[in-house]
DNA sequence: AGACGCGCCTGCAGGC
DNA sequence: TGCCTGCAGGCGCGTC
């Protein structure tokens, strides 16, 4: 399940792999990708129009916002030479959903049954040559809640992104987050917390397990409405959401080759040291207290119900 | 307008 | 053994 910490693993990975290389094909599998997963209708010429969009040009790097990832694309080498200097104008977004992967191969390398897409790529341009061998990008994706797509980029939130992620907030490790814009428009939710801190127009990047790790570290209940509860216990889930996942990113950015730009969606790829996620009925590593689980928002849910006391409202 | 719930997918665990 | 149900989850969209 990766969230931001999974998602910039990969993010580093893939721009070490795929920067300054250019599209010199592309392969859509399974069109299914190319649409969200509540438009799925995609025919035949959205894969067309796909592999045409991206075949022939350069990738200038990744980049990511929250959980969206997506390479910034540049013209052709050829054009480049010409004298424009590499301005991105378009983005091939990538989503890992719940269980993508994007993972190296050799182009004789067997096919993954649950392959959606390829692309190829070869380094230096289009000629040929021992030192420019062609290798591909594969997204692999067994649930296909992951997603595909060429986007113009456009500002959001200060910074050029994909339209289609112009909605998102931004994450607590980028430049442009503001945690003060974010507490207050935080203090202004009358949801669950919790729910407060998966909705990604808010802030980015926190899923499931990191939502539930941050209000474990903060010891705040799960339930609290941000409304009622005090600036500063809100600031303090923001900071623990934010250490939690730069932690969990050091721990991750590890074990790279050329066949693997790691995130194993199914097991997990690191150990995330999870306090709270997944412990429901074990002990509190704090206090004992056996660990509760409640699905919240339609989510499971797992809090310490002595560290993160109830709120009493009345 | 904010909040909520459904549907999209597949594989696997658990029950009968 | 085999079938069925439920569950996992991010996110877009429809609904209230």
């Amino acid at each position: 399940m990766p969230e931001l910490p999974e998602v910039e693993s990969v993010r580093l990975g893939v721009h070490e792999w795929t920067a300054g290389a250019t599209i010199t094909g592309a392969e859509v599998i399974d069109p299914r990708i190319l649409g969200t997963t509540s438009q799925r209708r995609i025919d035949a010429s959205a894969a067309d129009g796909f592999v045409a969009a991206v075949t022939g040009r350069r990738i200038i790097g990744a980049e990511r916002r929250g959980k969206f990832m997506w390479l910034t694309l540049g013209e052709t080498p050829a054009l480049d030479q010409l004298g424009g200097h590499e301005a991105p104008d378009l983005s091939l977004l990538i989503h890992l959903g719940m269980s993508g992967q994007l993972r190296v191969h050799q182009p004789s390398d067997e096919i993954h049954r649950h392959t959606r897409a390829i692309l190829r790529l070869q380094r230096g341009g289009a000629q040929s040559g021992p030192a420019h061998e062609p290798y591909e990008l594969r997204f692999i994706d067994q649930r296909i809640f992951g997603h595909l797509g060429v986007q113009p980029l456009v500002h959001a939130s200060g910074r050029l992104v994909p339209a289609s992620a112009n909605h998102i907030a931004a994450d607590p490790l980028e430049a442009a987050f503001e945690p003060g814009l974010t507490i207050t428009a935080l203090a202004k939710k009358r949801t669950a917390l919790k729910s407060a801190l998966l909705d990604q127009t808010l802030l980015s990047g926190i899923g499931n397990i990191y939502a539930d790790e941050a209000l474990f570290r903060a010891g705040i209940h799960p339930l609290a409405i941000p409304a009622r509860t005090r600036q500063s216990r809100l600031a303090a889930v923001l900071e623990s959401a934010t250490r939690v996942m730069s932690d969990a990113l050091q721990a991750g950015g590890t074990s790279f080759d050329a066949l693997y730009v790691n995130v194993n969606g199914e097991s997990g790829y690191f150990d995330r040291a999870l306090l709270a996620y997944g412990r429901g009925g074990q002990e509190c590593v704090r206090c004992g207290t056996e660990i509760e689980k409640m699905t919240i928002g339609g989510r499971t849910s797992h809090f310490c119900p002595n560290c993160q006391k109830p709120p009493r409202y009345r």
